[in-house]
RNA sequence: CGGAGCGUAGCGCAGCCUGGUAGCGCGUUUGCUUCGGGAGCAAAAGGCCGAGGGUUCAAAUCCCUCCGCUCCGACCA
């Protein structure tokens, strides 16, 4: 290929819209272009990665034996209906409607969808188990689109489904998905750590995700060094000891006038906000509940939600926080709520707790002395982990501390059981002819993420550095003399020579300066930089360098030799 | 959905406060000179200043409405 065909732009300084390093190089490399929020083209140079990481997923795939299909972007509501997602996804599904009215939904996911096809085709437990796959576009209407490719509108998802006879045999299938997700990152290059994760709308009891370390990263991860737990911040889990609180005199009510965040009253009093008992109120499926936690924490949604079985939770707003407590926010607390059958759930870390501080349901009000067993209403039963663990807190496994750090989720793998299996009746008949619902498991990978991750992941102040398995161009010739035809030759026959050994490469047959080339090569981050010109052929040949190490190592190869020199350069990185 | 900021040439921006014939840099085109890490000079093309309405003799500039984009928030009471 010769860069002048190839409608490659580079821009010189960064978009104004961008935000991240990946989201920037992307734009100034030419790999995309905008179209709208959370919409991008993918150039020519753009899509070569992308498809050079589909490659890497589909080689993957197919190697742990799964079928690759492609289904519909369209789907009938009555599908998404059927499993109760129609209304579950709310806002976040794209739907459309055809023209006699019919509803469709633009996929976001497709377990509806696989599971109707599925259910067609698979009768017999001969046919099980059985794992598909598909590539293809998704649409998930963000509330905010952000940092090109790491959230946008429109993606490119690889997404399988597995279906099993038991339980147990689904998990051989999600290990074996689990294990072909590890080679996937590892063949695009990527350092991805799978982590423990929360289910979310899916559904399902297990599931693991994939990340990518990243400052940038949207999602907070825990590790410990110790036993080498690792969990979403919304799953993670601490140790807390058994506290052993002296007993604490009589409940005392203090005006706190004006004062209503824990760091205004904590500031107010003159005690630190751990003294505090923060008492928030929810909703949890359309019921108030009050969820007490120690001042300085923070409630984790997703633990509460599980904790309530509950299908939905969120804060109240200020006239519920009122008719529950009697008080206005800022001053609610467990003591008395003026609601008597309000639930009050509070965190395991206070189980015991005495002569805290909380809300007094009465505004401008606080109570000190407050002994949660002896003056609230908080049962043994309704102290749970709520809170989100953060750096330093005690490993739940093994008792060191946690650390947190920031990730990006490229993967996905969760354990569905029979969710949609049974809302779809998607039965086989057992060897004894019996009819038993089909366990699923399904697996994503965000493609188009990936592609950004690779960058985030690997780039310095030039530009990207790309790995030569993602690579737009393996390799890029700098043809420094190009209206010199001996030394175009060379370029021409060492471009012949590459792409008849299976090498990706491209010609810079512009006719540009030296630095123009160079700094267009490390911008876009070809992993071998190649320069043909005519004081090179002077010395004996053309100089070989990667875009990973310093000009200093740059190799000057004899041009009979550059083929065989490359392809082992490739070969490491 | 709430708050803030921004929409002016392909890209990055100034001009707006204080209304008076639209500018700079990059990129593009042509010519000459250069030529190993984003060259210099000269010339040129390219814009209903996001859209609509209003005020005014006159609007990129002031006012209103809408649209789009970006950031923060969507909760810690």
């Amino acid at each position: 290929m010769k860069w002048t065909k190839s409608l490659i732009q580079t821009l010189r300084e960064d978009p104004g819209d961008a935000e991240i390093d990946s989201h920037k190089l992307m734009v100034r490399a030419g790999l995309m272009k905008k179209l709208a929020g959370g919409l991008y083209t993918y150039l020519p140079l753009g899509m070569r990665a992308l498809n050079k990481v589909q490659r890497r997923v589909r080689e993957e795939m197919d190697r742990a034996g799964a079928l690759e299909i492609v289904m519909p972007i369209l789907q009938p509501a009555e599908l998404w209906k059927t499993s109760g997602r129609w209304e579950s996804m709310g806002p976040g599904m794209f739907r459309v409607k055809d023209r006699a009215q019919h509803d469709y939904a633009m996929s976001p996911t497709a377990e509806e969808t696989v599971t109707e096809v599925v259910k067609g085709i698979v009768s017999s437990y001969r046919q099980l188990p059985v794992t598909v796959y598909q590539i293809q576009w998704k649409f998930r209407d963000e509330i905010r689109p952000r940092f090109g490719l790491m959230r946008s509108k429109e993606f490119l998802m690889k997404d399988a489904y597995s279906f099993d006879t038991s339980l147990e045999a689904a998990d051989a299938s999600y290990m074996a998905m689990f294990d072909a997700y590890r080679r996937v990152f590892a063949r695009c290059g990527l350092k991805a750590y799978p982590v423990e994760a929360d289910t979310g709308d899916i559904g399902g009891k297990f599931s693991h995700e994939f990340h990518v370390l990243a400052d940038a990263g949207e999602d907070g991860i825990a590790f410990c060094d110790g036993c080498g737990y690792a969990a979403n911040l919304e799953k993670a889990e601490r140790r807390v000891a058994a506290r052993d609180d002296a007993p604490c005199g009589e409940m005392e009510t203090v005006p706190t006038p004006g004062a209503k965040t824990i760091d205004e009253v904590s500031k107010f009093m003159g005690v630190p906000g751990s003294a505090f008992v923060k008492s928030l109120v929810y909703v949890a499926d359309g019921r108030p509940v009050m969820v007490c936690v120690p001042g300085d924490r923070d409630v984790n949604e997703v633990k509460l939600r599980h904790f309530l079985d509950a299908k939905k939770v969120e804060l109240a707003d200020y006239d519920t926080v009122l008719a529950a407590t009697g008080a206005n926010a800022g001053s609610v607390g467990p003591v008395g709520p003026a609601d008597a059958t309000l639930r009050i759930v509070a965190d395991q870390e206070l189980r015991g707790a005495r002569g805290c501080i909380t809300g007094a349901n009465r505004d401008d009000h606080h109570i000190r002395n407050v002994d949660l067993d002896r003056d609230t209403a908080i049962k043994a039963g309704d102290y749970a982990d709520l809170v989100v663990v953060r750096d330093g807190d005690i490993c739940a496994k093994c008792g060191k501390p946690l650390v947190i750090k920031r990730g990006i989720e490229v993967g996905h793998v969760f354990k569905l059981g029979t969710k949609y299996t049974d809302a779809f009746r998607a039965v086989y008949k057992n060897d004894s002819l019996e009819e038993k619902t089909m366990v699923m498991g399904c697996y994503g990978i965000g493609v188009s993420r990936t592609v950004q991750a690779v960058i985030e992941q690997s780039h310095d102040r030039d530009g990207i550095v790309w790995p030569a398995s993602v690579a737009p161009y393996q390799v890029c010739i700098c043809l420094l003399d190009p209206d010199r035809a001996e030394v175009a030759g060379v370029a021409d026959e060492l471009e012949s020579a590459l792409e008849s050994a299976g090498v990706d490469v491209i010609v810079d047959d512009r006719s540009e300066r030296p630095g123009v080339k160079f700094k267009d090569a490390d911008l876009i981050g070809f992993p071998v930089r190649v320069v043909v010109g005519a004081k090179g052929l002077e010395k004996g040949g053309v100089e070989v360098k990667l875009r990973r190490e310093d000009k200093s190592k740059t190799r000057v190869v004899p041009p009979a030799d550059a083929v065989a020199a490359i392809t082992e350069l490739l070969a490491g990185c």
